[in-house]
DNA sequence: CTGTCTAAGAGGCTAGTCCAGTGAGCCAGT
DNA sequence: ACTGGCTCACTGGACTAGCCTCTTAGACAG
């Protein structure tokens, strides 16, 4: 579904400061058994303790702050935020990769939906992108590629057709779960003319503007897809 | 992505400097035209154009890259992530407060799925925070209350045991989005006691494990509740 | 008791400085 | 002509020192 480094030619990894205090403060905040509405320790404090500058120290703050772990209160300190689960959760997708079935899982619960959305709401436009990326699949596995450039482009467009925002958002924070525990194959069929076949049904259910004919579709291909990549 | 404001009591938002950066460089790379892949003016450089300093700018760059929409690589500069969509989505959300619909839709077809999965995995356990729920609900309700506290306990419940951390993700995700459109109020019931008969549904179906009957009172809860919503 | 003031300590932000990658361009040696 | 190595300008990474504003607790006056 999305690459960033091409040809497993894979760019040294930058390490920044900020990435691993966040980790540390999330640790601290495990150790600490520090609850939502505790504070952590003050800024000039914390930095000393960790041996970074407060700039930089501000800069992890920020990132927790987004992640939603924190919130900073100015003349007040940084305090935890009500779901400390958010914190334990985020370490735990980080740290284990045996999420690929619950990944599986809540992809097809959102790709089912958007296939049925995408039915309905389907514009001639939406249907136009979604042809072709079917064309450029075909072309590509016909080159003897696996057309996965076609498969991602089908993909984003059905997304795109289902004109929701929100489950879109919700498909982009898979995406990056994926990229993240760094199974980019998921996805990506074991026999390309076998998926190619399920796209064309999804597409054709799309096109008669069929719901419940395009989530089942949707449903088995998703079935076909990560069985074989859970069984390699 | 988190705002603090505690029962209704909206506490003075305290403007932070990088937020507001945040949203200027996502309307510039807007106006800019920018594409994926693209550069972001040097960091000296966006600092002086910004007025700010380069602390300050930094930290809104953190922020961009806590969210994913850009990709910042030392010697080369701040480079636009794969998804610009990601910065137009999230500014839509902030922008306009007529998700309601999209997020009820996201919102059902996630729960419905819960509800599925915890009819198959629920332990005893989780059994026990359901009826736990439903009770404190009842209560609620009982002493003139909405029962919104057990509704919400009730849902958590449900979330949990579903055992998907990468699904609960997503409903904090979801969460997230209903705080911070302020539509605080979606998902409590217009008749707290219909609403607590068809939790009771969802709730016998999970404990005789009949995942089809705990999607389809799931289902029917969440389209009793959204439509009162909508209609109001 | 109650209200006011103050000072300590919290975060916010700036300016200046130095370090460390990146990449284009030059220039020799082959 | 090409290759390799070098330099240098430019980019982000991080630190330091300092001053600002905000919050809050406690002293103090009424």
């Amino acid at each position: 579904m999305e690459k960033t480094a091409r040809q497993g030619l894979e760019r040294v990894s930058r390490p920044r400061l900020y990435e691993q205090l966040v980790e540390q403060i999330l640790a601290y905040i495990e150790s600490a058994q520090l609850r939502p509405g505790d504070l952590l320790p003050a800024e000039r404090d914390l930095a000393e303790r960790l041996g970074v500058s407060r700039a930089t120290l501000a800069q992890a703050l920020v990132a927790l702050e987004v992640l939603g772990v924190i919130d900073v209160q100015h003349g007040t300190g940084a305090v935890l935020a009500r779901r400390p689960s958010v914190a334990s959760v985020i370490k735990g997708l980080r740290e284990h990769q045996s999420r690929l079935p619950e990944i599986v899982e809540a992809r097809s619960t959102l790709e089912v939906k958007l296939a049925s959305l995408a039915a309905e709401r389907r514009t001639d436009q939406d249907l136009a992108a979604i042809d072709n990326a079917l064309n450029i699949m075909a072309k590509e596995i016909n080159d003897g590629d696996r057309g996965s450039h076609g498969d991602e482009l089908f993909h984003q467009a059905i997304t795109a057709a289902a004109h929701s925002a929100v489950l879109a958002q919700l498909m982009a924070f898979i995406a990056e779960m994926i990229l993240e525990t760094r199974m980019e194959s998921l996805g990506q069929p074991g026999r390309p003319e076998q998926s190619l076949a399920s796209h064309r049904k999804i597409a054709a259910a799309i096109r008669a503007q069929d719901a419940k004919a395009a989530a089942k579709a949707m449903l088995a291909h998703i079935e076909l897809v990560s069985d074989v990549e859970l069984l390699r």
